[in-house]
RNA sequence: CGGAGCGUGGCGCAGUUUGGUAGCGCACCUGUUUUGGGAACAGGGGGUCGAAGGUUCAAAUCCUUUCGCUCCGACCA
């Protein structure tokens, strides 16, 4: 491609609107322009590159034995509501209404629309396995679109089901996939890990994240630094250290504490160390008041404890009403004479001896609280966040926290939708089963922020070559006929030999030739000029590591295509 | 939705405190000279200051409402 004729509108500066280098880099580096919050326009360049992803990605499903198909955008509500899910995922979805009043969405993804398609279809047990996937614009109305393509009101999806007759089929698929993804992510460049991850509302059981690390993600993933154990923060667990504390247990007393109402406070007042004070956190739990407890330095990890509740939702209770709910005090809240309320204590409750609480009563807290003796709990659970330092839960090992963007995500769904939309097959022996389904999904437009989240520099993008909208770009240096034909001649040949090539055939000073190419990271550059010439070479820089090499004329075309095949 | 900040030619910003009718850099157009790391000179086009209402002789500037954008939290590929 001729730059001359490109529509590649770079930019100088960065636009006040982006924060975050990946998305900085793809607003300066023309690949792509906002339309409003988490709504882009993706321009030649960017498009190039997604097309790229995507045909990774396609190869690697493929491998599978997936299908791909193309399934719309327009759902209608009926499928929604027949499994659940119109209100579950509510004002997530964007909805509207035709000329006729019935109700829509737009899909944020697609297990209602292929549940229902292979329901019509799938009759026998022969018919399966199957493992469908299509590539597709997804809409999801966020509560708070971010950094960019990161998280889009409107982004570009791999998103593949699988259909099985039996668990065990349905791990067949489940690794299958989890193998193609980490492939498909290798293929693009990228450094990925796979971590144990919570299901959250596509349902089922097992699930794996798959994370680039980069300190722009919103993800924070526990690993550790012994063994492959890996899991998102919102799931991960800790090794339970057995140390009880074997202080003799003193009397419970109460102690006048004017004004301390933070574990801050409250330890620095008493002179004591927070993991000695309990933490009491007023939780409404699907409406209902419940009192959690945790150690005063660790933190309530809220997924855990609806997962362990199996509730919907989780909401702090109000200040004001402290007094109704619990017959306490905002600030002076604590397990000791709780009454007809439960009580969930995380189990690091359970080894704390002669702790500090608060006593119900407006500055006052207890010291010498012993869990048990002075009160009463419901149940242990393990409902803290994991921190860096904790011990891994499978061997001996220390976690380390990291944050990472999530590109895809795996989740064994089971019978979720089969059961709730009635997709089922008959086994060999003439019995109606319900079809164990698994979903898959890849964040395509987020996967192209991911690359340039992990490989860029002050200059600009340096795209891995596999995923780079083109290979070489040549640029032709001065007003010289000379440089012009040789230049031209490359660009030709490289060209019909089926190498992406760009020349910058614009009448620009060299100065912003470097830079655009380095700013759009075509892994090889290749610069043409009279001085060059004249020593009867061309020169050649690879875009990730700087390298400067010779290309001698004469055999020229067949020694760019040996560096080119050298660079990653 | 809660908290914080912002909105002035295509992009980046100043001007707002102390009202007086819009400016700088980049980009763009024309010409000349340049041409190996974002050229120089000369000339030129483009904005009524997010929107609406109000105060005032006078509003980018003060007041009210509203819309949008960004960041921090609940959501997720």
């Amino acid at each position: 491609m001729r730059m001359s004729k490109m529509y590649l509108p770079t930019l100088k500066e960065n636009p006040a609107e982006a924060d975050v280098v990946s998305h900085q880099l793809m607003l300066r580096a023309g690949l792509m322009r906002t339309l409003t919050a988490g709504v882009y326009t993706y321009l030649p360049l960017g498009y190039r590159v997604i097309r790229k992803i995507e045909e990774i990605i396609r190869q690697a499903m493929n491998e599978k034995d997936g299908q791909e198909l193309l399934m719309p955008i327009i759902h209608t509500s009926e499928l929604w509501k027949e499994s659940g899910r119109w209100d579950k995922f509510g004002p997530l979805m964007i909805k509207f209404q035709d000329r006729k009043g019935r109700e829509y969405c737009l899909g944020p993804t697609h297990e209602e629309i292929v549940t229902d398609l292979v329901r019509d279809e799938i009759r026998s047990y022969k018919d399966l396995p199957l493992n469908l996937y299509q590539i597709q614009t997804k809409v999801r109305d966020e509560i708070r679109p971010r950094f960019g393509v990161m998280r889009g009101r409107e982004f570009i999806m791999k998103d593949a089901y699988s259909f099985d007759i039996d668990y065990q089929g349905l791990d067949n698929s489940y690794q299958s996939m989890y193998d193609a993804y980490s492939k498909a992510f290798a293929n693009c460049g990228l450094d990925v890990r796979a971590v144990e991850a919570d299901t959250g509302a596509m349902g089922g059981k097992d699930s794996h994240e798959f994370m680039v690390l980069a300190n722009s993600g919103e993800d924070r993933v526990a690993f550790c630094n012994s063994c492959d154990y890996a899991a998102n923060v919102e799931r991960a667990v800790a090794g339970e250290i057995t140390n009880k504390n074997t202080q003799e247990e003193k009397e419970l007393e109460k102690i006048h504490t004017p004004g301390q109402k933070t574990i801050e406070e409250i330890s620095s007042f008493l002179e004591v160390q927070s993991e000695n004070t309990i933490k009491a956190l007023a939780l409404l739990v699907d409406k209902e008041p419940i009192l959690v407890l945790m150690r005063g330095d660790d933190q309530l990890n809220e997924i855990k404890l609806l997962n362990y509740l199996a509730a919907d939702e989780l909401t702090v209770v109000a200040d004001d009403k402290f007094t109704e709910y619990y017959n306490s005090v905002a600030g002076f809240i604590g397990p000791v004479g709780m009454d007809g309320i439960k009580i969930y204590a995380d189990k690091r409750i359970k080894d704390i001896v002669n702790a500090v609480a608060g006593a119900n009563q407006e500055d006052y807290h207890y010291i010498n609280v012993n869990p048990e003796r002075d009160f009463k709990i419901d149940k242990y659970l393990d409902l803290r966040n994991v921190t860096a330092g904790d011990l891994c839960p499978k061997c001996e090992g220390q976690l380390e926290i990291k944050s990472g963007i999530e590109v895809g995500h795996i989740f064994k769904l089971g019978t979720k939708y089969s059961e709730s939309l009635q997709a089922r097959y008959l086994d060999e022996n003439g019995r109606e089963q319900p079809i164990v389904m698994g979903s898959y999904g890849i964040g395509v437009t987020r996967l192209v922020a991911a690359t340039i989240e992990q490989h860029h520099d002050d200059n600009g993008i340096a795209w891995p070559k596999a995923v780079a909208p083109y290979q070489v770009i040549i640029l032709p240096l001065g007003n010289n006929d000379d440089v012009k034909n040789k230049s031209e001649e490359i660009y030709n040949e490289l060209t019909s030999r089926g190498i992406e090539t760009l020349l910058d055939d614009r009448n620009e000073r060299a100065g912003v030739k470097f830079n655009d190419a380095e700013l759009i990271g075509i892994p090889l550059r290749l610069t043409v000029g009279a001085r060059s010439l004249k020593n009867g070479i061309i020169e050649a820089k690879i875009r990730k590591t700087g390298e400067d090499k010779e290309i001698i004329l004469g055999n020229s075309v067949e020694a760019i295509i040996d560096l080119l095949a050298e660079i990653e």
